[in-house]
RNA sequence: GACCCCAUCGUCUAGCCAGGCCUAGGACACCGGGCUUUCAUCCCGGCAACGCGGGUUCGAAUCCCGCUGGGGUCACCA
């Protein structure tokens, strides 16, 4: 099938963050049309009033944005439809219905209905409404309140060809004569859903598997409003690690999270594209492959859950290999809340940011590790402070001191040269001097290089932290 | 409960549709070793899976049936 024909959509519910789940069923359906230069769009389904907001509209875009899953505008007035402001085309379609007689006006209140649900269910039958107001010819005259109901073909069958999930569908006689418009005229889901997607022309419905039973429904809404579906397909669920479905209340599972986190949108994107989609061995690449790669036979069909561990070392991998002015762009707000202030990336700062990259899983960690360069005066750990900062160190890093007080080259080979001058005096193999100057400027026993770090914090910060740890010596002793 | 779905190392998966190339491959994690001034990177090695039972076949992870286990859905929510 062509390009030109290929349109996917994404319809979050602003009721929130961008979910994780919700994000890779949107890079799914990103990555299908962009593999088949076909269009992606978006839709809010805000039917639900009370929960909706402008705000949380505004995190999703915000969310997709940062994964880089660029969108193109639906057809019609409005670039991303909102389902609250399209309620005259679900008011259209419904007539239709009923003028045809595919629908129903219902005069049982919910009540009524609950009840019917419950006497089905203590007869053992499923429970559904039982078609009371079906052959009762209600008229748009009647005075009580009054939904709409599909009337649904008493026997056959819903079938689909489900892209991932392959041939599925449903009996009708499963189904029940569910309600299309509510009392005060409102559409709900199924309907409104059917009318979007139609006038959007979207040729594939990419969701989750728990949409897999309304697609019956959906169908069937298709038929009776004489129109073509679209093709489907179910990507299987994200689940926790007992096995059931990712919920929204779980902790961490926002894509702002992640964010917050410091993991970078690449690494995100990649980890999720790699939860039940795969291109034989692959496991790192980035947007432009997963595109050129991606097909939906690729998707598999048992759900898969989120290994965090797996997620934190695709983040370093691409931590060590981003291109510096992106590195330090990607940094900033982290480096800038640990420095409590704006940074400047001077080169000394730039430096330490190339240093650090090879043993940062995220920004965050970054932060940290970039703290003895942020703040002053250091702080020593208690625990290195005590290993490294002990009587036996003090000689030698005192003499380490005057030496590097004359040291009139401050860069990584005069720092090496001037502290193997030292070990030659003192007789001492490099460890009994790097791991207390390292603790004296750092703050802590591991950093990077110690030359390095030395060169990278200056001669005066550093000398200053070695009287420090030189005081803090005779203090402790 | 009804309907539907899923089932390969702890995790993500390759292989399954077109049975033999699979004493089941890769990645993460874990364990051991190398490199090394610490941490990390990097390199080498190791542990570890076809849920169970029947078939079909010369031969099954791959096909069929059953079982078990897990999940999804059953709204005037989306």
């Amino acid at each position: 099938m062509w390009a030109m024909g290929i349109v996917t959509r994404f319809p979050p519910s602003p009721t929130g963050d961008l979910h994780i789940g919700g994000a890779r069923t949107a890079l799914f359906n990103w990555a299908f049309a962009r593999h088949h230069e076909g269009q992606f769009v978006l839709r809010f389904e805000d039917t639900d009033r009370a929960r909706s907001s402008r705000a949380s509209e505004a995190a999703m875009l915000e969310a997709l944005d940062w994964l880089g899953l660029g969108f193109d505008p639906a057809p019609g007035p409005d670039p991303i439809p909102r389902q609250s402001e399209r309620l005259e085309h679900y008011r259209a379609a419904v007539e239709k219905l009923l003028a045809a007689g595919h629908a129903y006006r219902c005069i049982c209140t919910p009540e009524e209905v609950e009840a019917m649900r419950e006497r089905a269910r203590a007869e053992g039958r499923n429970p559904a409404y039982d078609r009371s107001c079906r052959n009762r010819s209600i008229g748009a005259d009647e005075p009580r309140p009054w939904c709409v109901r599909l009337r649904i073909p008493e026997d056959g069958q819903a079938r689909w060809i489900d892209l991932i999930a392959g041939p599925s569908g449903q009996e009708l006689a499963e189904l029940d004569d569910f309600v299309l418009a509510r009392t005060d005229g409102t559409p709900v889901y199924h309907l409104a859903v059917v009318v979007d997607d139609h006038e959007m022309g979207i040729s594939h419905v990419i969701r989750g598997r728990e949409h897999m039973t309304s697609t019956s429904r959906q169908l069937l809404l298709y038929q009776a409003l004489e129109l073509e579906p679209p093709r489907f397909a179910h990507v299987p669920l994200l689940v926790d690690a007992s096995g059931r479905k990712l919920s929204k209340r779980q902790a961490s599972v926002s894509v702002q999270s992640y964010r917050e986190r410091g993991f970078p949108p690449e690494a995100v994107l990649n980890f999720l594209a790699r939860l039940g989609w795969g291109s034989g061995d692959l496991e790192v690449f980035d947007a432009r492959e997963l595109v050129r790669r991606f097909t939906l036979e690729g998707v598999g069909r048992s759900p898969a859950g989120i290994d965090e561990d797996k997620l934190l070392w695709l983040s370093q991998q691409y931590i060590k290999s981003l291109p510096a002015e992106t590195l330090r762009r990607y940094a900033r707000p982290f480096l800038e809340r640990e420095a409590g202030g704006p940074v400047e990336f001077d080169a000394a700062l730039v430096r330490l940011l190339e240093l650090l990259r090879e043993r940062s899983r995220t920004f965050e960690e970054m932060a940290q590790r970039a703290r003895f360069y942020l703040h002053d005066p250091v702080e020593f750990e208690p625990k290195a402070a005590r290993k490294h900062l002990k009587p036996a160190a003090r000689e030698v890093l005192a003499d380490l001191r005057s030496t590097l007080a004359e040291l009139s080259n401050w860069t990584d080979a005069g720092l090496e040269a001037a502290i193997h001058e030292v070990l030659a005096r003192r007789e001492l193999p490099l460890g009994k001097l790097a791991q207390p100057v390292r603790v004296a400027v750092t703050g802590s026993a591991a950093s990077p290089g110690i030359f390095e770090t030395l060169c990278v914090l200056g001669s005066a910060r550093s000398l200053v932290r070695i009287d420090a740890a030189l005081a803090y010596i005779d203090a402790h002793a």
